[in-house]
DNA sequence: GGAAACAGGACAAACTTACTCCGATTCAAT
DNA sequence: ATTGAATCGGAGTAAGTTTGTCCTGTTTCC
């Protein structure tokens, strides 16, 4: 899969929590105001983000949705796997059974090990951003891993 | 976008052209039959693949495609962004007019950065894998990594 | 009890993928 | 010049995914 809305509008929910006074509930109401995030696909998405133990969710009048941890220990991998599924640049990385690559043309499977390689390094710049980092303004995460130049 | 049926299609039919005796004429049929991949649309992606450049096409009994410069000189990146249009992790990467995160979110664009490293990432994989890479039974690209591969 | 808020399932429109179909075009052989 | 082989290229389509909406709960606070 890629990165979809829904992925995309879980972690501006979750950065907007986590830029409010620590255990201050937040109605979903608020955030999709503030977002400009659809009210009812916002809540269908804190739904996945709750059930996973991201954030924490409080029924009634003055409920509402707070952070159920540090944003320094949530990372984008994270939210993207709970909120999209699996998340493969391609089927082949993921799905075991039926690879269609692999199991009926082993010949060409060397293009697994590439798209394989391809969707770890996505991975791992995924996997070491926090919503922390997010919250920096102008820091860049880019910079811990000397990183080639840019090809394109 | 993600790596669709299409741009595997084309690098495995890409890969066929490139096994065959140099200058060759391949028709569509029969890499279609070898490689079980439906006809017609193997024909669409090899249109594009032709008004690309990647290989040159002959109409007429005795026609078919061949392949139109060494495979040591056509990359997985170009293959993919010929068959699949601009190939981009998230829309953010790519469309610059109406990124719904940096346009109307602009507090949030720390994340577009982070979607435009990754997708660098991506891209610098399938930069430096070449065809002739892939004809290779069990060499791995995932070590050379300085080593930059002819980019063009 | 009643209002406020999330929970969760059904449903639908729009878009993308993964194709098929068919007529037009081109070329070689006869 | 005709025929048959083969690609060209645009239209169409079925299935699946995304991006939502809606409605009926259920829980909680006052």
């Amino acid at each position: 899969m890629q990165v979809t809305r829904a992925g995309e509008y879980a972690v501006i929910g979750l950065l907007y929590l986590a830029k409010q006074p620590p255990q201050r509930m937040v109605m979903i109401d608020e955030i999709s105001e503030a977002e400009d995030i659809p009210k009812s696909f916002l809540a269908k998405i804190f739904q996945s983000l709750a059930k996973t133990g991201f954030v924490s969710s409080h029924r009634g009048a003055g409920g509402g949705f707070s952070l159920a941890k540090p944003a320094a220990q949530i990372t984008l991998l994270q939210i993207l796997q709970c909120v999209e599924g699996v998340f493969a640049l391609q089927k082949c990385v993921s799905e075991e059974p039926e690879c269609v690559v692999s199991n009926t043309r082993m010949s060409t499977c060397t293009l697994c090990a590439v798209f394989s390689e391809a969707q770890n390094r996505v991975n791992e710049v995924f996997a070491r951003t926090t919503m922390a980092d997010l919250l920096q303004p102008k820091s860049h995460t880019a910079l811990p891993v000397k990183s080639t130049a840019a090809v394109n």
